[in-house]
RNA sequence: GGCCCCUUGGUCAAGCGGUUAAGACUCCAGAUUUUCAUUCUGGCAACAUGGGUUCGAUUCCCGUAGGGGUCACCA
């Protein structure tokens, strides 16, 4: 068998979709779980709709989720001479025509609910009136001639075989008025061209793959195998589901990326929207894994609702997994950023680690470090602890001195001092790290104990936080 | 609306004629922990529906319903 060549062919929108992402993913495994070819093409033939610095963000995106294609990028706007020439032939062969209708024309007949569509107005023009209308420089496309009758059909790889009637096939425009080729026509010169073996791509384009085939049957050329994949879908807080789209959140892996996923585990997470591994339950997948374990045959049809909770959960896992100092590294630039000098940053960016599910979710996890939130004395109560806001008024006036007196403030020392003073006053050690606490932490929940806290505030913020809870007692 | 595709718990999913219908996320309960988190147990929850085919259908076929896609000088 010929080496599988597939590729990923985005357009330039200054965004990477995860839709899109994914199916690059795929692409790629495709062909690299076979030790097969993988190509990029850039494809901006769309003049209207070019944005600047966008090929960036898909190389960039490309590089740091370990998608690597071979040799260099094509670049559609630079082979504009070629897709003109293929065009040509199959003017000449008669399997396409110029069209000289107008954009008003052709908006008139869209409206008309009885034609809906391009009606073949200029089908069969006859040659020296064709000749005449170039001659004068008339505005023209190129559109692919569709045969009337009969149907076209091909296989699948995932979705099986795809019969279309050929009535329902519209003669598509090859070559806009502007010269440039339409996605419908320069891809699949493009897929030839360049050898590509396996078209995977989003199923919207199931239907449509019947007029490609046709191109491809109208050149002679072989057809190339067709994996179609179910698209990536959303669900709104009604509980609708469509096309993942901005309504939905974050939808391109640059958001993501900003909000503090990491790329591993973006990639990790939408290899499994639509894939499943054969023969294990396992989770998670390094690159160099999927490309081992990878099967076409574990496609999916059915679209996947992308589930923002369950990326938390891969994130929150790669996080944990993270070596300290490289999650530091990226921890301790948010903390430097939102705390006062005297916080230690690197006790709480520890303190952190197993907490956070994204980065972006730190700034909220320590307001309470950043501000004093307003104290409410209910939170000194406590069931299981059997603490009041009396008795934690006592323990805390208690303790106060002796921590005020503590000359090493590491959690170890504050804890063994404030253990020291549970077990000589006969009090029980969960009531008295209640209690501190609660006066230094000022909510219900915070990320530590008592004295983990008291080591990141250190020992000035934490004797004020004291003070202050113990007059807020009276 | 025409055409095409899809349909296992709330979500991702395994299953490919005979199973107590896996597993993961979420959620709940319990244990451990100086709270929370981590960790460890356990639990709730599914084959859209009606007909066939078959000794037997979640698995195969048809209809219905629901969802999605597509009908551009966008890709």
């Amino acid at each position: 068998m010929a080496d599988i060549v597939t590729r990923f062919a985005p357009s330039p929108t200054g965004f990477m979709h995860i839709g899109n992402l994914r199916t690059a993913l795929y692409s790629y495994l495709v062909s690299k779980s076979q030790g097969g070819k993988f190509i990029l093409r850039i494809e901006d033939t769309d003049q209207v709709r070019l944005v600047e610095g966008a090929v960036d963000v898909i190389l960039d995106t490309l590089k740091v989720t370990g998608i690597e294609y071979d040799g260099e990028p094509y670049i559609q706007s630079e082979r504009l001479d070629i897709y003109k020439e293929y065009a040509q032939k199959l003017i000449d062969s008669g399997n396409a025509y110029y069209c000289f209708c107008t954009p008003e024309r052709l908006e008139s007949l869209k409206n008309d609910k009885g034609i809906g569509g391009y009606d073949g107005h200029c089908r069969n023009l006859p040659p020296d009136e064709i000749a005449k209308n170039l001659a004068e420089g008339k505005p023209y496309v190129i559109r692919q001639k569709m045969p009337d009758t009969g149907t076209t059909s091909y296989d699948d790889v995932v979705y099986g075989k795809v019969e279309i009637d050929n009535s329902e096939l519209r003669d598509q425009i090859m070559i806009k008025a502007d010269g440039f080729p339409t996605y419908n026509f320069c891809h699949v010169v493009d897929d030839y061209l360049m050898g590509v073996t396996h078209v995977v791509r989003g199923n919207e384009y199931l239907t449509s793959t019947p007029k490609y085939c046709l191109l491809y049957d109208a050149f002679g050329w072989e057809r190339p195998t067709y994996v179609h994949l179910p698209l990536l879908m959303g669900k709104d807080e009604n509980g609708n589901i469509s096309k993942l789209a901005k309504r939905h959140g974050a939808v391109s892996f640059q958001d993501l990326v900003r909000d503090g996923y990491l790329p591993e585990a973006i990639v990790n997470y939408i290899a499994l929207l639509g894939w499943c591994p054969k023969n294990t339950n396992q989770e998670f997948f390094t690159m160099d894994e999927l490309k081992t374990e990878f099967s076409i045959e574990g496609l999916s049809k059915s679209p996947a609702v992308f589930d923002y909770e369950k990326l938390k959960w891969f994130n929150s896992e790669y996080i944990k997994k993270m070596p300290v100092d490289q999650y530091q590294q990226k921890a301790l630039p948010v903390l430097d950023e939102l705390c006062a000098d005297y916080i230690n940053k690197t006790k709480l960016a520890e303190l952190l680690h197993t907490r956070i599910s994204y980065f972006g979710e730190i700034p909220e996890q320590i307001q309470f470090v950043t501000t004093r939130p307003p104290m409410s004395t209910d939170l000194y109560t406590n069931k299981k602890n059997k603490t009041t806001p009396e008795i934690c008024r006592e323990i805390l006036t208690e303790v106060l001195p002796l921590l005020e007196s503590a000359e090493d403030w590491s959690n170890d020392t504050l804890f063994a001092v404030l253990k020291e003073y549970a077990v000589s006053h006969g009090k029980k050690a969960g009531a008295v790290m209640w209690a501190v606490r609660i006066a230094i932490g000022r909510q219900a929940v915070t990320p530590g104990g008592a004295t983990e806290l008291m080591e990141v505030f250190g020992k000035g913020e934490s004797i004020e936080r004291l003070k202050l809870a113990i007059s807020e007692l009276v």
